[in-house]
RNA sequence: GACCCGGUAGCUCAGUCGGUAGAGCAUGCGGCUUUUAACCGCCAGGUCGUGGGUUCGAUUCCCACCCGGGUCACCA
């Protein structure tokens, strides 16, 4: 049905001409509001009446009862009830619809029930709502709010997430807590010295990480550009530049599929620190999650959400966290002595019991990934830094002193998954061009994720390149594990979907 | 990409063993000056995801496709 017929959507334009008739202009330029919903309780206190309060926000429920009606307005603090009489607000502003924007002004009460309520005056209307929100109804129930048909449709909540939040409070706290602990982010970053930049997600070439890009085209320059799929290599030049302790949290974007877990555009956190090695990034890794987990605490704790979640969990909030061994954790898992002695035919078997797909396929380091995956990584609940990644996972880090065959690498797990990646970064430049050489070898066999040769990267680091540690950590998954959200659509405000 | 589940009124859902569909809430009208899932009465509202097939007849059965969700694969 079209949304121009529709008999609701009709009803509303209706009313608009109604208002201008009477005079009433449907949409207005401001207001000057003087109060908000959630103080109203702390001004009324004990009292039976209490002062006058100027507030505006949407009506989120209305119960008429012929010449008087209750209503509820919500504002961004909270909720608070209007009580309306037709005799006192007048014929025009009387009639309002669930959605609607208004401005009103009155003196606070305590109704029968003991609710403190506005006893409204005045009223204006800010702005006439043309178009239904799916409001559901609301109970409290021993204390709970149940809602009975509500707007459920998880698809449509992502497309209008602006419906989502306007009828669910809860939404809007959730994203607020993501705002408060990116916020608590840069300030634990800051704090230690380090610089916020911004580094170009148009890129000439794209690399730091093995993925698919998009790609784009500069008309005027009549060239070919991607979206970075990592910001590395360009924190790492202003390294050598020196700016001793970088980091930047933006947009990666990778031409990948779309499930709970990954959506094509996310929220990086990549920093960079100067005479750091991995010991000292680990250190700064455990201190920015409990930063991390303190602010999602703090943001959601008295809005009652997810306080079962790892957030509220004392162990994440205080640290230490556990520390195993790649190597020796596998071979514990698997009960043998030492897992690099094991014979290929035994690591097939292993994995296969592990119900490992494309065995065939896989060398001997990959098999033992996906068995360190299926035994280790994924029973990880609290988090845990796995420290000492065989060097043929790890391309990019630099070998382990006093044990070439391991690099300098950790990653922190939880609850199964990836929370961050770090190394002590190579910072040899003969070493580098020959692993780009390799990645362009494998672009030309056709790869689509491997990158070419970055020259200026190279000369870049030929001028010399500290010693440094680096580190990246998705923070939409972050948050997804503190809050414990199972979708990370759901910790996105505008998740990439289809158009309709 | 494979398999499974779903798409019916503005919202949440039921239903039709094949005979063009119902409820609650919301909307509209009437009543109601302390309610809070307000209440009472009446009315209206749907090309049952799209296209094709079988059939006298398809929202229902079959096929294809679209969209969403789940599981798996992929994603160092």
């Amino acid at each position: 049905m079209s949304d121009e017929l529709n008999y609701v959507l009709q009803a509303r334009r209706d009313k608009i001409a109604a208002l201008e008739a009477l005079g009433v202009a449907p949409f207005a330029y401001g207001f000057d509001r003087r109060n908000v919903a959630a103080e109203c309780v702390g001004l009324l206190g004990e009292a039976g009446e209490g002062p006058e309060v100027q507030l505006a926000g949407r009506v989120v429920a209305w119960r008429a009862h012929g010449k008087t009606t209750f209503a509820h307005l919500g504002d961004a603090s909270g909720r608070v009830q209007l009580y309306l009489k037709k005799d006192v607000v007048g014929e025009a502003s009387y009639e309002l619809d669930l959605g609607d924007v208004i401005g009103v002004r009155g003196p606070l009460f305590r109704t029968r029930t003991g609710e403190v309520t506005v006893k409204v005056e005045h009223l204006e209307l800010l702005a006439k709502s043309l178009r239904p929100l799916p409001f559901g109804k609301e109970e409290v129930v021993d204390g709970v709010v149940v809602r009975h048909s509500a707007f459920a449709d998880g698809e449509q909540r992502s497309r209008q997430r602006y419906a989502d939040l306007a009828v669910h409070p809860e939404v809007r706290a959730l994203f607020t807590a993501r705002s408060r602990m990116t916020a608590a982010v840069r300030g634990f970053m800051d704090g230690l010295g380090y610089l916020e930049v911004e580094t170009p997600v148009l890129q000439p070439l794209y690399g730091g990480a093995a993925a698919k890009p998009f790609i784009t085209h500069h008309n005027a320059l009549d060239m070919p550009l991607y979206l970075r799929i990592a910001d590395e290599l360009y924190l790492k030049r202003l390294v050598i530049g020196g700016f001793d302790r970088v980091y930047e949290i933006g947009h990666d974007f990778r031409n990948e599929g779309i499930d709970r877990t990954h959506n094509p555009e996310f929220t990086m956190l990549e920093f960079y620190e100067a005479y750091a090695d991995y010991t000292v990034m680990m250190a700064r890794v455990e201190a920015l999650l409990i930063a991390a987990a303190t602010a999602v605490r703090d943001a959601l704790a008295a809005t009652g959400l997810a306080t079962d979640a790892p957030a509220f969990d004392p162990a994440v909030l205080q640290g230490p966290f556990a520390r195993m061994e790649w190597l020796p954790s596998l071979s514990s898992a698997l009960r043998v002595a030492d897992v690099t002695a094991m014979t290929d035919t035994e690591l097939r078997t292993a994995a296969e019991h592990a119900g490992v797909h494309g065995l065939a396929n896989l060398s001997r380091p990959k098999l033992m990934d996906e068995l360190f995956q299926h035994h280790v990584e994924s029973k990880i609940d609290r988090p845990t830094f796995v420290v000492d990644y065989p060097k043929e996972l790890s391309p990019l880090a630099k070998p382990k002193r006093g044990n070439p065959a391991l690099t300098e690498r950790f990653e922190l797990f939880a609850k199964g998954r990836e929370l961050a990646n770090a190394f002590s970064e190579l910072n040899d430049p003969i070493d580098q061009r020959q692993r780009f050489e390799a990645q362009a070898r494998l672009k030309a066999a056709g790869d689509e994720e491997a990158s070419g040769v970055d020259e200026d990267y190279l000369r870049a680091m030929e001028y010399g390149m500290p010693p440094m540690g680096g580190v990246g950590v998705g923070i939409d998954r972050l948050f997804m594990y503190l809050t414990g959200t199972a979708h990370i659509r759901d910790v996105i405000l505008f998740p990439t979907m289809r158009p309709e």
